[in-house]
RNA sequence: GCGGGUGUCGCCAAGUGGUUAAGGCAGCGGCUUGUGGUGCCGCUAUACGGGGGUUCGAAUCCCCUCAUCCGCCCCA
């Protein structure tokens, strides 16, 4: 192929995909207002330093998967791999947190170098909410709601809402210790990837897909178990508000997050619909990161969901429900008036009744082909359009312009401008 | 980074060594040169992702390469 096309991972959205993009964020924005959050908008590109420091220099994400390079004065730079951190930097930076605690929410591109596979592109887009400065259980608690909400929202059904609890630092480390000394007594019952991870990571061993690993972790220690009591006492207070907002979940005691600042809450909303990357939605508490990045210490926690993976899901949900919510997401637009012209005098004043009638509001398509009137009609029909105006020199001379109902009932009927303007209005 | 599948017109797709590479959808033109939705007719791949090889002959077999998809890994 010698065409030029996408970077491997990068992805065109054509004008039908961006009608269903807009329409999901159109009502993400708007579950947002309701919900008191501001929006923030941050670089793509940040210094390196920024996620080997925030995201962890041991994770994956950071460790292979980074877009980074020297730019121009040779200044280490990375194209955002997730959202948070740049969110933290920028409330630091512009002393947002000595205004008080921040509701924030961010969308747009993310870029990780991955094998594209289904729901994983290398540029992929994400949906991220961030409360700054929360740290009561009740805070855990309206950040899953509002993600959850908003899937509801959307018309998705069958999601899974996972929850742990990754407690403190001292906790989990006095964990991994205890879980690293119980699993090397096993080493040859790990499957070799797990294996590795005893020395690099040890608590991403608990979510191995490995089913003879899965099976030895049934009676291995378990990460609740290790807890301080008021971690658990914590965990208990969200669980227990969970429950009281009807939301339903379950306790995954082995949900572990890739990325190091998270801890106490974490959880992900997973769906069946998507194949091996299942997780449309994933967050937690993470109370060490914003100090850890120069900051007061200060609590905080948020959630990001895949934008690609919602479509996915939006898409079977759309299919299994054609009249439901997910459904009208995905549905095409017609204009409502299809303006056939044809002729000297009329195609100029087609062009000025077609801006009048967008002045207005109204959706208007303005053929320009100067076709037979036979032919424009079909193509008027096709639009979907409910009317057709049609506009030759005949109707030209007289001022007037004809208006046929394409799809109900009604005659053609000759009208001035104004009225067919004002009748439009109306049908709109 | 590893493993597997696939690559024929904008989309779907037949074709599995032999004269001109089916068909459908979409598009364009016409029947219908001022009135659509149906119907009918016509047009639209010197070309089968790219390169090399085998052969008298390849979309069809072999090798390499690229792309894409699925899985591992990772994560949203």
């Amino acid at each position: 192929m010698s065409q030029l096309q996408t970077l491997r991972g990068m992805v065109d959205l054509l004008p039908e995909q961006t009608r269903r993009w807009q329409a999901v964020e159109s009502v993400a924005r708007e579950h947002f207002r309701c919900a008191g959050l501001d929006e923030i908008r941050t670089p793509l590109l940040e210094f390196t330093d920024l996620f080997a420091r925030g995201i962890g220099e041991a994770t994956d994400v950071v460790g292979k998967e980074m877009y980074t390079f020297l730019d121009r004065g040779d200044r280490s730079c990375t194209l955002r791999p997730e959202g948070t951190a740049s969110v933290v930097r920028a409330a630091l930076q512009h002393g947002l947190l000595s205004q008080g605690p921040q509701r924030l929410w961010y969308g747009g591109p993310m870029f990780r170098y991955e094998r594209p596979q289904a729901g994983r592109q290398r540029q992929f887009h994400q949906i991220g909410v961030e409360f700054l400065g929360a740290s009561s259980p009740r805070s855990d608690a309206e950040v899953i709601a509002l993600a959850w909400d908003l899937l509801s929202a959307l018309g998705i059904q069958g999601l899974k809402l996972e929850i742990n609890s990754l407690g403190t630092p001292e906790d989990r480390q006095r964990f991994r210790s205890e879980l690293v000394g119980w699993l090397e007594e096993r080493v040859e019952q790990l499957d070799p990837d797990s294996q590795e991870r005893l020395s690099t990571n040890p608590l991403r061993i608990l979510d191995s897909k490995d089913k003879r690993t899965q099976l030895l972790l049934n009676e291995a220690p378990t990460l609740l178990g290790a807890l301080s009591e008021e971690s658990v006492r914590r965990f208990d207070e969200v669980c227990a508000l969970l429950s009281a907002l009807q939301i339903p979940y379950q306790l995954n005691p082995r949900l572990v997050r890739g990325l190091d600042y998270y801890g106490h809450t974490a959880f992900e909303i997973t769906s069946d619909q998507l194949g091996a990357q299942a997780t449309v939605c994933g967050g937690g508490r993470y109370d060490g990161l914003i100090q850890q990045l120069g900051g007061p210490a200060t609590p905080a926690i948020g959630w990001a969901l895949g934008m690609e993976r919602l479509l996915l899901v939006i898409a079977a949900a759309a299919q299994a429900d054609p009249d439901g919510p997910a459904a009208r997401l995905t549905a095409t637009p017609a204009p409502l008036v299809y303006i056939i012209n044809r002729g000297e005098q009329a195609e100029p004043q087609a062009l000025l009744l077609a801006r009048q009638l967008r002045g207005a509001g109204l959706a208007v398509e303005l053929d320009g082909s100067s076709a037979a009137f036979g032919k424009q009609f079909k193509r008027a029909d096709r639009s979907g359009a409910r009317w057709a105006v049609v506009l030759g020199d005949e109707e030209a001379l007289a001022g007037t312009l004809r208006l046929k109902p394409l799809r109900g009932e009604g005659e053609e009927q000759q009208l001035t401008w104004e009225d067919a303007l004002s009748y439009l209005t109306k049908q709109r």
